[in-house]
RNA sequence: CGGGAUGUAGCGCAGUCCGGUUUAGCGCGUUCGGUUCGGGACCGAAAGGUCGCUGGUUCGAAUCCAGUCAUCCCGACCA
């Protein structure tokens, strides 16, 4: 009789993803639903993820010569009226207010009264109301390039909502910026998306392709828009961060205009990027396994947790006295520019019951400390990206010296794991038959996890690309940056193209 | 916003079809006491519910009816 492995977190990916996915965040106590429809409540262990997000992220926007700034969640319903594009494009997901008081209404309630002259909408993205406010700062090319930042929560009215992923409220960072040419403007969109891909690959421990999306998935009012895509373990692409090449669109319908270098008056060129909590969803479905949450160490709230385990008083005393010993002597390690970050967990608990508290909340390192590891000077040492019960013995010294070492590689070690896992679910598919087998499940009725990312040839068609969305809800989630000029056939129509693109179900 | 499902204790559920001995239960968790503790403990006791909300039908509603809100799945939408 074999006996059933237990898993921490039911029900497995196979099983059910979407499942798995709600249930990974509910057991490591990041965020849940609130009584507000499609708003979350975010929890300490989950806001800590999104406190080191902003953190790192705002320290690459300082080098890069931005600066943060913040401006209103409300905008007039005038200004977001003057992009046209942009209208149509957020216009069923506003939520708007109209009035400005409550009254009592007689029966032990309140009434809204006070309706407003002209209606506001709750930001669902700022680029009209900075836009007015960058008219007024920029008057000459002297006042360019002009880089702002502004991290915020803003609204949008989703019909259908999931934690992180898409949620009505969200957070995110959205950074707005003025330049004198197109060239100027160009590079900064391309800067900005190279920054994306640095701190998701370098931090948030999931390798991304960068490109261009197509006319059909730009940003409303955008020229172009610029994506990193993300493999999800379901074989899904997420979207997990883009940059807009604004061209002179905004410019134009917020009158932004300078004296350029000849005395001329023109309009100025703009950009937009954001990422937002939705990184926290690419992070939980890109690297967790079926006992939960797994953290690559950079981003992780905490490094490492130390668990005492003991009996007697006098063994709680002799082993606590050694926990700060080790507490103390970690004060001056740091990893990745900052101090170790620890937890201790002597809660009234057995040992393997907190142990599995903290792995499920995808803590790197789990530390056990007993009487036989205190005799030794040691402790019992876990890794998050190893199995549960793959422990090692380190000595004092090897923890004080080594452990930035052993974050390193399990930082690698995440990484590695989400890259092979990409290769493996990425193919060239020349063949319509084969293109249609792969994103096809074999169980249409509760579809297995399949397909992947298929680069494939487009003739650059709007038919094709809404043929096969029809079709498969498969698609094209950019033209990569590194696409290579090859002739071919269009996937679909078998007309001539110049290039592949990535092909992908997506969130 | 269309189709389907669900809403009963912190969590997971039974009871609803067929209204009334059900004083609204069970498992997990929680609290207290004890034995345990190095791989997700055990025994005993206790606390915890206006049955999502509003209204209606009825002598009587968790149960029937209407409305409403929320969640999940499918679709549409998705910077």
């Amino acid at each position: 009789m074999s006996k059933q492995v237990r898993t921490a977190i039911e029900p497995t990916r196979e099983e059910n993803y979407a499942e798995w996915y709600q249930q990974v965040i509910k057991a490591a106590d990041l965020a849940e639903n609130s009584d507000v429809r499609g708003c979350m409540v975010i929890k300490p262990w989950g806001y800590a993820i999104w406190e080191n997000i902003q953190r790192i992220l705002d320290g690459m926007f300082r080098e890069t010569g931005h600066k943060n700034a913040y401006f209103p969640i409300f905008i007039p319903k005038s200004y977001f009226e003057k992009e046209a594009a942009h209208v149509e494009g957020f216009a069923k997901e506003c939520a708007i207010v109209t009035h400005s008081r409550l009254e009592d209404d007689g029966k032990g309630g309140l009434k809204v009264a006070g309706e407003l002259t002209e209606p506001y909408i709750v930001r669902p993205t700022s680029e009209t109301i900075i836009g007015e406010s960058f008219s007024r700062w920029v008057n000459s090319y002297r006042d360019l390039p002009l880089l702002i930042n502004q991290w915020a929560n803003i609204v949008r009215w989703e019909l259908r909502t999931r934690l992180f992923l898409r949620t009505a409220e969200f957070l995110w960072q959205e950074g707005h910026t003025v330049h004198e040419s197109y060239e100027d403007a160009m590079v900064e969109t391309r800067k900005m998306l190279d920054v994306y891909g640095t701190f998701a690959e370098k931090y948030l421990a999931f390798p991304v392709i960068k490109g261009e999306k197509t006319e059909g998935e730009r940003f409303p009012g955008a020229v172009s828009t610029f994506t990193i895509e993300a493999m999800m373990q379901d074989r899904k692409a997420l979207q997990s961060g883009t940059s807009h090449f604004l061209g002179q669109n905004f410019a134009k319908s917020s009158n932004i205009k300078f004296q350029n270098r000849n005395g001329e008056v023109q309009y100025a060129w703009t950009t937009s990027w954001g990422v937002s909590t939705r990184l926290i969803g690419a992070l939980i479905m890109s690297h967790s396994d079926d006992n939960g949450l797994v953290l690559p160490p950079k981003i992780a709230p905490s490094h490492a947790v130390i668990i005492p385990i003991y009996k007697t008083e006098e063994e709680r005393e002799a082993i606590m006295s050694f926990v700060s010993e080790i507490q103390h002597a970690l004060k001056t390690v740091q990893y990745d520019g900052i101090p170790i970050r620890l937890e201790i967990d002597d809660r009234d608990m057995t040992s393997s019951e907190r142990g599995w508290y903290w792995i499920k909340k995808g803590i790197p390192i789990r530390m056990e400390i007993g009487p036989r590891d205190l005799q030794n000077r040691s402790v019992f040492m876990g890794r998050r990206d190893k199995d549960a019960k793959d422990k090692q013995t380190l000595n004092f010294e090897q923890i004080i010296g080594s452990l930035p070492e052993i974050l390193d590689d399990i930082q690698d070690n995440i990484y590695n794991k989400a890259l092979e896992m990409r290769k493996t679910y990425t193919i060239n598919i020349d063949d319509k038959e084969e293109f249609y087998k792969f994103f096809t499940p074999k169980n249409a009725e509760q579809p297995e996890v399949h397909g992947g990312f298929a680069h494939s040839h487009w003739c650059e068609s709007t038919e094709c690309e809404d043929k096969i969305k029809e079709d498969l809800k498969v698609t094209i989630r950019c033209i990569p940056n590194d696409a290579v000029e090859e002739a071919g056939k269009c996937i679909c129509c078998g007309k001539p193209s110049r290039r592949r693109v990535i092909f992908a179900k997506s969130y």
